[in-house]
DNA sequence: AATTATCATGAGATTAATTCAAGATGTTTT
DNA sequence: AAAACATCTTGAATTAATCTCATGATAATT
């Protein structure tokens, strides 16, 4: 294993210059400097690559197959040269998104649509997958960006926020709890309770509103898709939490109240939590600051 | 122009090593060095190329990139190093002969085929290119080896003595000039010649036995078939020269007969001329030692 | 024979790669 | 929680490889 790059790179430019000096300059060395790389390598391979006393020099049948390595090799390097680099501004990449919150779809297909907008060659994927723990993914390297409520202190990831969000309540505008102008937890005692269908550790309702009171809703109903969710509220068949930025749109159009939980409210914060070294490349700062703008 | 093939082997390396330490051992470097050339390489594409915090250490999409252009790059290399490297000890090589003299045929084909014997993967070719020049073709490479029966002092070319031969006047054994012990050029006078197809400055019976005698035969015939100027001599049409290791075969199994030009014969003698740096060469020595034994 | 064009060579200079020794960092063990 | 361990990083010193400079050699050209 002798051969580099360089010498691959030095035969292309010979053969090409047909001359010791030309060459030498396409390649920005002195004649002497090729000579003596030419000749460690007639040298390793016993075998002289060019005749010497022709005048448009030619190389021997040991130096053509050098060159024709060369010529198969070089370009594909060059070409993934330029793809790293390429990858390095940012202008290509991975973007492989984990979300922890069911209703984040609802923003992040706009602003995925906007990302690609403007990153086509970046490989956007989005990753619901229920069954694994998203941090610890992104720390190997499996995915590229978690959305998540809570971050966590950690020296490899960087949590950046994104926006505030409210959770609220929301239930039929005929439905008697719209008379109130805040929600308790003992009010969903006799209620049905619709959520997504993920474990209750990671469902805000149960964390920080319903245990904390000790309260069990009547009943509690799963549906994977926020439209469907929101027409059994509207059809009166229970209630649902969900926040503000997927109501915003919903209770315009139909018939739906919403309600802050306690007096003053249940908020939070998403963020995005990404490999800190990746955290200043172009396109992830771009999708950061379009998550932040949520489309808008 | 970043990369060089070290940086793909120490790739691959780390890669299936998992682990800094071992594959440093891999390509015989410390620990040290390789992430020195790692740091480089992260330095020069602006993007880390493996996650450090992971224990089975992981590579980044740009590390990847690389390891894939590793894999396919490296064994192309190492195939063709290798192939250069059997070239240089000779076991594969270029023979590209060619043949000044016509009758050259009669003993180069049994020659070749005990050669093909033992070098199997050595591409052998005979170029009989009556119009050019083969020996400003043998120093431009366009060929390897010229069978040649006049040596010239050229100080990149080598003329290797294969063996003497002497040109003799063959005819019908009941032909007159049978009945004399040697021929005189004033002899052919009334003779038709038959003689292969080519110029009179490459026919040794024109050049060193009739013009220098001022004698023109009756005729001239050409025939490009040995085997053909031996039958149409044998049915009386003409008289031909040829050398020695022709007529060996030939007059033991028919009726001709052949007798010395000049009282001392005409003697010649054939060389092998090869470029000097081949001329070592285990296949060309091979080669010349086995044309000396003239496949006998 | 002198001139020109080209490649080769050796010595010294320069640059790049490698090692050494110590330092960080994160993980596992006690 | 501290200690021990495994592993990667870092900076300085060393070594090795590569390059340049100056000159030599050779062959072709004038």
């Amino acid at each position: 294993m002798f051969l580099e790059l360089r010498h691959l790179r030095s035969l292309i430019a010979i053969d090409a210059a047909t001359n010791l000096a030309r060459a030498a300059e396409q390649v920005h060395l002195t004649q002497s400097a090729l000579s003596h790389q030419i000749k460690a390598m007639e040298n390793y391979y016993g075998a002289p690559l060019f005749l010497r006393n022709t005048k448009p020099l030619r190389l021997t049948p040991a130096g053509l197959k050098i060159l024709e390595l060369a010529r198969r090799v070089l370009p594909e390097i060059e070409r993934a040269e330029k793809d790293l680099l390429r990858h390095a501004k940012g202008e290509t990449g991975r973007l492989h998104i984990a979300i922890e919150c069911h209703a984040c779809f609802e923003w992040l297909m706009p602003v995925l649509d906007a990302f690609r907008k403007t990153w086509p060659e970046v490989e956007v994927d989005i990753r619901a997958g229920v069954s694994f723990d998203p941090l610890p993914a992104l720390q190997k390297g499996e995915i590229d960006l978690v959305i998540s409520s809570d971050p966590l202190e950690l020296n490899d990831i960087s949590f950046e926020p994104l926006f505030e969000y409210e959770a609220r309540l929301v239930m039929a505008h005929t439905h008697s709890l719209a008379n109130k102008s805040f929600i308790d937890p003992v009010d969903l005692k006799g209620e049905t309770l619709i959520t997504y269908p993920v474990r209750r550790q990671r469902l805000d309702v149960f964390t920080r509103f319903l245990q904390p009171a000790g309260i069990e809703p009547l009943a509690v109903r799963q549906s994977e898709l926020t439209a469907v969710i929101l027409l059994l509220v509207a059809s009166q068949r229970g209630v649902a939490v969900l926040p503000d930025w997927v109501l915003l749109e919903a209770t315009q159009k139909s018939s739906l109240a919403t309600r802050p939980l306690t007096q003053h409210g249940m908020h939070g914060t998403l963020f995005a939590a990404v490999r800190r070294p990746e955290s200043t490349m172009p396109f992830m700062r771009d999708f950061i600051d379009l998550a932040r703008e949520r489309g808008n």
